[in-house]
DNA sequence: AAAGTAGCCGAAAAGGTTTTCTGCGACCGT
DNA sequence: ACGGTCGCAGAAAACCTTTTCGGCTACTTT
């Protein structure tokens, strides 16, 4: 490979060096080496070649001064070991590393003194735009409409529908499952969920019982609102076979309680899929992968909620803003849990 | 672009504006605002009140560009969304924002291309130095000698000893969890763990082996190397069962492999903690905690050695380089598996 | 041959802040 | 009253790059 590199780079070099090594002024050299159309092809060479000789990088912080835009965005997120956060950020810094956008990583979590703090943080660095990345689907307050910059909010929507919030559709993830499930065959479906203060658990249910509807059907049962564990769900599971034994699939509001609720069915010898067919939200691939049979699950599309957040902020500091909640829809991922392999 | 329409907010104000609305040069705004020591009391209340009247942020871009220090740092990860470059973010993100210190975030995929590409454009942004996060322990080529900045490397270390690297210690973590069992008198004790590739289940093995030894005692079987999944968990447990029924604990490479051990004992009719203890690695809390019972595990600390590797790097940056591998311990959780609860 | 033109290059300003250096007035000691 | 010191404020340079504008040369046109 081209590891030519001199021991130049220990000392900071700048367009004067190139330029007087080149033997033409700052301004020639930067128009050489910028493809300005107003310096002739042998000392564009020259230039280019003594740019090159020194190993030459521009300070960015000068060209952002003096250009006003800094190619750089904040990415606000409130908890970084979160599930839902890091494959949001893991899409919106993919979009921007595509366009040699840099970003800078602030986690506020949760706390609204340390979120005004980044922000001003981020404004005093310049930034062209800002994501703010929320930990649960339920709206946040507003950053403000006094900002200086573009903002986006992914995820978590803003409260304030002037704002543009894009998030993922969970009725209508929730009405694809049903979906899903009745397509295989199933008529006597249960729904078992997580923590019933998460909008999350409260949309995939409206969506849920809507598509049953639809389809002229009744839940076996009532919601289980719970938590998202593996132990609610095995919990939840054992009384809801003692008290409607008929169940042919459960729903589960996550694919830790699926996994709970898998257990409690082999536990209790009903086949999966055969008896009862289970799926699960969030297609975490760990938990989705390890379950026997491979769960079936509502892929939520993080990495693309990130990607089209980083487009949309692309857009607004382009001149080109939106606003209001822009949803995004799930795909259901089929696995061994609901059709039989 | 023409944002004439919405508030004024995106009017930037400067040092200029608040110098000749105080009525003073911005020398002295400058001063005043920064504390230096040779304005008058008056003069700066005047100066801090126009300040904050117009809200005032200094540019960091140009206060950058003439310090010859920005205040930023370039995270480079390989995999965003892997197990551990997550919490290892998590620690340095923390250090470093508590020191207000902003975190330029790239993912370079694995792709020595890409992490050029990235290391340039972070350098042409002039950060302060760079934190390269393995995700995977075994050694990563360097960087480098000729960057202008200091580099410290986690988790994965530097191929070159003359770097900094800051890495867990594998073969303490092993050691210590054969130390655990023992204590709580096991004597029969096997080791299942993942790929065998990766240089974590060597070194864990490793130091395994060294305990057992310490305490005059010898593997069940032999280690027996797989993948990082469940479902070689319950393949290999099923396995060993059957050739060495007289086993009384199973060490498992990780958390995950530790479920499907779980899984196994349950279905060959074997109590656990009681009859066979068992434990994983990483502690990984939603693996952990939804086992039955809880899985005791080795916390590997990926938040300290984050939090570690920005320490370093700030001494380093401060003019203190320190180079070699520093690994850091790790501790071992107790929960049910292997201690009745 | 004079005038115009195109091509190429350099000087200088701009961007916002910090710092050094100079200057100016007031106060002190004798 | 005078030289000296001290405290405070402003002018200007510096950081590095881009861009505008003016000027020079050489060439084309009439």
């Amino acid at each position: 490979m081209n590891n030519a590199v001199p021991s130049s780079a220990s000392r900071k070099v700048t367009l004067n060096d190139v330029a007087r090594l080149a033997g033409v002024s700052v301004a020639t050299a930067s128009k050489a080496l910028n493809g300005r159309k107003q310096v002739r092809a042998e000392t564009r060479a020259r230039v280019v070649e003594a740019a090159e000789q020194l190993s030459f990088s521009p300070n960015e912080l000068a060209r952002s001064l003096l250009a006003d835009r800094t190619g750089t965005v904040g990415l606000l997120t409130n908890d970084l070991e979160g599930r839902f956060s890091i494959p949001i950020l893991m899409g919106a810094e993919d979009a921007f590393g595509a366009d040699s956008v840099a970003v800078f990583l602030c986690d506020a979590r949760g706390d609204a003194i340390r979120e005004k703090h980044h922000v001003q943080a981020l404004l005093s660095r310049r930034v062209d735009g800002l994501i703010v990345v929320g930990s649960r689907t339920d709206p946040r307050s507003s950053l403000g409409r006094e900002l200086p910059v573009p903002v986006v909010y992914a995820y978590a929507p803003s409260e304030d529908p002037d704002d543009l919030s894009i998030v993922v559709d969970n009725v209508g993830a929730g009405r694809s499952a049903v979906d899903h499930l009745v397509s295989t065959g199933r008529t006597r479906i249960a729904h078992i969920t997580g923590d019933p203060t998460y909008g999350a658990s409260q949309e995939r249910a409206e969506g849920a019982l809507a598509a049953l509807a639809g389809h002229g059907l009744e839940l076996v049962g009532e919601v289980r609102f719970g938590s998202w564990t593996e132990s609610w769900g095995r919990a939840a599971a054992s009384m809801l076979l003692g008290q409607h034994p008929e169940l042919d699939a459960i729903l589960c509001g996550s694919d830790q309680v699926a996994r709970g609720v898998m257990d409690a069915l082999r536990e209790h010898g009903r086949a999966v899929p055969d008896d009862v067919a289970v799926m699960g939200f969030d297609n975490w691939e760990i938990f989705t992968s390890g379950a026997r049979p491979a769960l079936t699950s509502v892929d939520m599309n993080f990495e693309r909620l990130g990607r089209v957040a980083a487009q949309r902020l692309f857009a607004a500091i382009d001149g080109e803003p939106r606003s209001g909640v822009e949803a995004l829809d799930a795909r259901v991922v089929i696995r061994g849990s609901t059709v039989p392999g």
